[in-house]
Parts: C-alpha cells; structure tokens; sequence
DNA sequence: GACAATTCGTTAGCCTGCTAACTATTAGCG
DNA sequence: CGCTAATAGTTAGCAGGCTAACGAATTGTC
C-alpha cells in the first residue's frame, strides 16, 4: 500500500495551484464581464493584431475546437469580430472591436493585481526559478510518449 | 501598448504547464477507460477508507457539485459504491469497489510513468523548490481577495 | 488539368470546473 | 420542544478542455 506518494507530487501541486489561479483570474474579471481565456484573446490580439484562428490557437495552447466555442461568446458579445480572409477562403480573420478597448485596460490592471498577489513573498530570482521550472517540465511533457512498452 | 508582459508571465506557464499535464496524464489513462480525476478519486479512498463526499471533494480540493458528476461516472462504470452513512441520513460513503482493485494498480503504474518524465532533468532539489514555489503561490492565492479598493 | 493530401473552421460528444438554488436532514439555541 | 441556522448531496446552467469527424477550400503531385 501507500504507493501513494501518487498525489503529494508535483501533478497536485500544479492542479491545485493552476485552479487557484485561474479562480483569482476570473474572479476579478467579472466586474468586466469576461473571463481569464477571453482577456489573454484580447491580449493576443492587443499584440499581434488581426489573426486567423488557428493561428491565435497555435499561441494560447489550445485545440482549435476549443477555441471555436470562446469566440462564438465573444462574438456575441461584440468583443471581437470575425473578417473572411481575403487571399483564402478558409480563414477567418479574427480582430478585436472598439467596444473591447476599454475592457483591455481594465484586464491590463486585474493581471497586474492577480500577478502581484500570486508572486507576494517570492524574489524576482524565485520567480524567475519557478518559470525555468515549469517551462521544463512543459517541455518534457510536450512530446508525444515514446510508446516505448508497445511490444511488452 | 506592451503592457503585455501579461502572458509570459507565472499565469501563462502555469496554465500550458498544467493543462500538459493532465493531458499527458488523461492519454496514459485512456486505455483503462478512465480520467485524471477518477484516478485521484480511487488514490484518496486507497488512502482513506471510505469518505463522505464532502470530505473527498475537500481532499481533492474541488467543489461538491464538480465532485458529483465525477462520482456519477464512476459509479456508472462500476468502480466505486454510495453507500448511506448509517449515523447521517444526508452522507453517502464513497468506496471503491472490487473492479477498482486492478485498475488501481495499472494506476499507480501511470503516475510513476508520467512523473518520471514531467521530471526528466530536474535534481531532487529542484524538484522540491518547484513544489515549495507552487505551494507559496498556491497559499498567496487561497485567501480571499482583500477587497482593499472597494472605496475608491 | 485532375486527383490526392492537407489545412481551416465547425459540430457533436465527452469530461471537468464553477456558482446559484433546491431538498433533506441535522445541529443549535431560545 | 420548536424554530432557525447550518450542512450534505443534488440539479441546472454556464465556460472551458479534449478527440473524432465533416465540408469547404487550398496545396501538392503526377
């Protein structure tokens, strides 16, 4: 018994910590009306522009069907607008409307609040330390898994 | 403009981070036909003994209402029971059944899989600076939001 | 130029998160 | 004792993850 060191590992620390974060995020976004995935969409778009959707899939890590559905909500919102992309007919372009520009500045403030809260006690080195961390432990995830047993 | 530190900051690689995670973890699962969370459920009750949801969902550090579904399924599929507690006409113990028994195993064997490779190329310090690291963001992010500026 | 392969967005179906609101039961307090 | 308050589980409704499968359009290849 008690293979179970299963749960006091990394795997919970990360769900917990990343619920918790996401709870915060959305929780001091909803005086605005939007939520944590809505904002970073504003916030890609902030930065980049006009983009297609699987190209705004590809930067905030996630399958494209999951995208589809967040900006249906969006869209009826009127925080951003679907464009025909003129060269292929495929492609939509995605661009944020006038209406979400003030909301961008109010996310601009929440993320900055959040962050601030989620970093207290913590120096700019452990901060730093924690992301070299996690981005390693992304990057050893990313691959697909070896399948190495398939012939046991 | 480029207030946009916004996404590469601690909230964006916890999210891409975690969510490879359970992803990673949810593939490996696939072939005993069961989820994450199921396997959490089973994890808490190889544990524990028998627990009130209340409990469980406590442990699993989820609401009541998310819990439900997730035991629904299970019971569903055969691999835990609802028994009602014999001193509180409102508990249900949660146990898991004799089918659980191997899946468990197959389990266990998983986790160690996929936290050895969420781990390639991390020391045993690293890997408790990271947990020490989520733990303190975890904890800045439990309380209550202060509600420091509702005057202004 | 025609046909196969790929890409883009979408839909459907499943699982997981949350809050709000409800029923049943228990606990607490006058 | 009796009434209110709190607790346990559930349901409904919304947002977000995924895969599989599909039609439309483009790309690649012969």
């Amino acid at each position: 018994m008690l293979d179970y060191d299963f749960d006091e590992s990394i795997g919970y620390w990360l769900t917990v910590t990343t619920q918790r974060y996401h709870r915060a995020f959305n929780d001091a976004l909803v005086p605005y009306g939007i939520t944590f995935r809505q904002s970073q969409v504003l916030g890609w778009l902030a930065l980049e522009g006009e983009l297609s959707q699987a190209e705004l899939a590809g930067k905030m890590m996630i399958e494209p069907p999951t995208l589809v559905r967040i900006l249906d909500r969006m869209e009826r919102d009127g925080l951003i607008r679907r464009r025909p992309c003129p060269t292929d007919r495929r492609r939509k372009l995605i661009g944020a409307t006038a209406k979400s520009k003030p909301v961008w500045a109010k996310i601009v403030e929440c993320a900055k609040g959040i962050r601030a809260r989620a970093t207290d006690g913590l120096t700019d080195r452990q901060q730093a330390t924690l992301k070299k961390l996690l981005g390693r432990v992304h990057e050893n995830l990313l691959l697909t898994p070896p399948t190495e047993l398939s012939d046991r």
